[in-house]
DNA sequence: AAATTTGGTTTATATTATAAACTACTTTAT
DNA sequence: ATAAAGTAGTTTATAATATAAACCAAATTT
């Protein structure tokens, strides 16, 4: 009846970058930030945990002098972002 | 950007409860826990807070000797989920 | 050179979700 | 008649999650 909805996905947060990420090809830790309204250390730890589970990659770098996290959205994150979908609609029915 | 996700609806369990009562006017405890196959501590933990968020109405009665317990979608509780799936559509933009 | 800002991470706390254990009663089998 | 098993839930304990607060290191501003 209800697919089951990938819990971590299913989170503001980490929804909200995946969403950023999905339309941008790469954003960095600043310009997520201010997309998606988060705290830093939210941010931080939400980025963490997309990464771990292989959704984005994340590459730290430098901008001149400045430290600068770059993330983008994977192909194993694009297709759990869509399987989510799917899962969601079992809920929303027509209403999405 | 982000709508905010009310997060009384932002529950895998909630969110299914409330999906099975918008479509059926009213339903008892054990045809949701069928429906959600939730274990019954979670949904009656569950439709307590629903109920107490004005979401869905709860009546306790008997079905002969057996207690019964009735849940019903009400006004409020179909507002807020169509407002839930508003949100939720500024994240999933054209996907839904 | 002190104070502030930038770009984060770590850690502590509050909230949430979930399952396990329990209650109260009914039905079935012995 | 009574013990065992089932039904319909509730309560409580625990695990997982989300979040903010505190912190750090370097750069910039005053």
């Amino acid at each position: 009846m209800f697919k089951e909805l990938n819990p971590l996905l299913h989170s503001e947060l980490r929804l909200a970058v995946m969403s950023v990420l999905l339309s941008v090809e790469s954003a960095d830790f600043v310009y997520l930030r201010e997309q998606t309204g988060a705290t830093a250390g939210n941010l931080s730890v939400q980025i963490d945990k997309l990464q771990q589970a292989g959704y984005i990659t994340v590459e730290k770098g430098f901008n001149g002098k400045k430290p600068r996290t770059t993330c983008a959205i994977t192909e194993v994150g694009i297709a759990a972002f869509e399987e989510y979908v799917t899962a969601l609609k079992s809920y929303i029915g027509k209403g999405l």
